[in-house]
RNA sequence: GCGCUCGUAGCUCAACUGGAUAGAGCAUCGGCCUUCUAAGCCGAGGGUUGCAGGUUCGAGUCCUGCCGAGCGCGCCA
């Protein structure tokens, strides 16, 4: 179905192609403010320019030819501006499409993609922090967003499990052993410092380490035994963390690093036979001329280190080809921090000289800002640590529960402080551009005023709270017209999901759905403090709860687009 | 030194990708509960968009040069 701005831009389109036979963008938006009305084209301007003709002229010749439209009325302002009001028979005519549409209007996608996302990759034998917090939350709503456009879409969790480290970790894991100590590890960090500190003042654990390194490599029974330990040990771990924070990703989505060892050698192998690779120092270099090193000397990306070791750019480009050639992705997407942009650059740029994949394939790299403190320094505890990622999310359930203890219509309390806790530390996250460092702020997030995961799932919560007193006997239904501006504001919100959508999923920017949800929220509010939704006629309640369940399940909808659930009651 | 990202109200962020008088939310101040959840609503103040030029009918947005911040720049991941 076609939204309200999507017919606008058709009809102007086809009002310029008739009267100026020429196609450009008619560049509808919304308003920047009520009184121009509901949304203006600009394209008077712009066409003034190529064709020579005063914009204003222009405007009023395309509005005549729009004159027998009866769904819009248009008047011309400004330096050409063409504004826009909609009639209400198509805004209720919108509105009930929608309301029988259990994808609120919003077709599949007519090119459906096979799409690989790259996402959340913690590191085994490492305690998750806030940094994954960022990747897991943002890669979750993309998969969410191309999932409901019904993409093909392939979730990878491509966990570090392989690397030199192993080699003082496992090392130091025979240690335990051979002490008879329980090798259960409940404290990944302590155990990881532990491992580095004999590795940096105890000789002979540092060559055991090395050796262990080689032996890891080399395929080695033992040592490979005792590295699947602290794998399994890991992904337990894990268990304890993803289903917290109601990701989509399971242990199936995981393909670590180690799966891509046996493609290594053919990979370096491949790209030195292309002669994009070659010798410098013993070291396996791909040339890449405009990157330059501190000294200026142009740099390449090391793929095979000189002792002959691969490196995570090996991994990464055999990943690559392994999504482009074997899951047969037509795109690929890395939610990963911005710190890694130029290695992804360099990894992307050898795969097309490889034409693994061509200039226009879509391969991208969504990068995202630091979290800091509200000191504008990375997080960390009272202690000086880092703060782990499972001291972030129990202290956002505890300070939920601590808000609803204060009021609750409920009796669930300990779901409900999970949607509440984990939604809040998702939607603050979600709802700044991504590319920016996000400041952290407990009281922020977790307040009711302002945009905030607390006062969307209240507008939830509250409508659901009308709806369970709504008479069985009546049926909801929009009348013909509106009879308050209120009413008219939210449902014009309310067919205006769909362009959100479709908007934000370009470059996905997320923060575009948060804003469009709280925007939508204080429609609602406003509503509900102005017109009596129960207490007026059959007809009127009739219409009023029409328009609350379309809103209701809009903001279903779209929190669920961001990975945050929403409770009937709290 | 080079590259990337960024600089908007006291604070945190928007600004539909070049459009109208730069908007929200916190915080501050002032109103609204015998009324569907006041966990809400209504209102007020608050700006030389880091600085200086340029392109354009029009610039927070594009170009150039400064200033400032963060991150990155070969055998770690």
């Amino acid at each position: 179905m076609m939204t309200i701005k999507q017919y606008i831009e058709s009809v102007m389109s086809d009002a310029i192609s008739r009267t100026y036979n020429t196609t450009i963008n008619p560049n509808i938006s919304k308003t920047s403010k009520p009184i121009f009305g509901d949304y203006q084209a600009n394209f008077a301007m712009k066409l003034a320019g190529s064709i020579k003709d005063n914009p204003i002229t222009i405007a009023n010749t395309v509005v005549k030819a729009l004159a027998d439209d009866s769904h819009i009325t248009t008047s011309v302002a400004g330096p050409g501006f063409i504004n826009i009001s909609i009639s209400s028979a198509l805004l209720i005519e919108q509105l009930n499409q929608i309301l029988a549409c259990p994808r609120l209007g919003i077709e599949p996608t007519n090119s459906v993609r096979r799409i690989v996302v790259d996402y959340s990759n913690p590191n085994i034998a490492k305690e998750m922090h806030v940094g994954h917090l960022r990747s897991a939350v943002i890669g979750d709503s993309i998969c969410r967003i191309l999932t409901f456009l019904v993409h093909d879409v392939i979730r990878q969790n491509h966990i570090g499990d392989w690397g030199t480290q192993f080699g003082q970790l496992i090392e130091y894991l025979i240690d335990l052993k051979h002490l008879g100590e329980d090798t259960t590890i409940r404290d990944f960090n302590a155990f990881y410092q532990a491992a580095q500190q004999c590795f940096n003042n105890d000789p002979a654990f540092a060559t055991r380490s090395r050796k262990r390194v080689v032996l890891l490599q080399s395929g080695d029974p033992e040592t490979l035994e005792l590295w699947q330990q602290l794998v399994d040990q890991s992904y337990s771990y894990f268990n304890t963390i993803y289903p917290k924070l109601d990701l989509l990703l399971t242990m199936d989505d995981i393909r670590p690093e180690s799966y891509y060892n046996p493609m290594l050698a053919d990979t370096v192998q491949e790209l030195v036979a292309l002669n994009i690779a070659s010798y410098d120092d013993n070291a396996v270099v791909v040339k890449l001329d405009d990157i330059k090193t501190k000294s200026g000397d142009s740099m390449g990306m090391i793929i095979q280190k000189s002792d002959g070791g691969y490196l995570y750019a090996t991994t990464d480009l055999a990943a690559l080809k392994y999504r482009v050639k074997t899951l047969k992705a037509d795109e690929i997407i890395y939610v990963t921090d911005h710190r890694q942009k130029l290695h992804f650059d360099m990894v992307f740029k050898t795969a097309k000289l490889a034409q693994w994949i061509d200039d226009s394939y879509p391969i991208q790299h969504v990068s995202f800002g630091a979290v800091l403190g509200t000191d504008k320094k990375p997080l960390k505890t009272r202690s000086g640590d880092l703060i782990t990622l499972r001291q972030l999310l129990d202290e956002a359930e505890h300070k939920a529960a601590t808000l609803l203890s204060q009021k609750s219509h409920s009796n669930d309390n300990q779901n409900i402080a999970n949607i509440i806790g984990i939604g809040s530390l998702k939607f603050s996250d979600l709802s700044a551009d991504k590319q920016k460092d996000y400041l952290f702020n407990w009281d922020q997030m977790l307040s009711f005023d302002g945009k905030t995961a607390p006062y969307l799932i209240n507008a939830y919560v509250r409508i659901q709270s009308i709806l369970r007193q709504y008479p069985k006997d009546q049926s909801p239904r929009i009348a013909d017209d509106f009879t308050s501006p209120f009413e008219r504001q939210l449902a014009l919100k309310c067919t205006q999901f769909a362009d959100v959508i479709l908007e934000s999923t370009e470059g996905f920017e997320i923060q575009k759905i948060c804003q469009y949800v709280f925007e939508l929220a204080q429609l609602f509010h406003q509503l509900y403090e102005h017109c009596p939704i129960l207490k007026c006629s059959p007809e009127l309640m009739n219409h009023r709860i029409a328009l609350c369940q379309i809103t209701a399940k809009t903001i279903k909808q779209s929190l669920h687009l961001i990975g945050i659930r929403t409770c009937d009651y709290m």
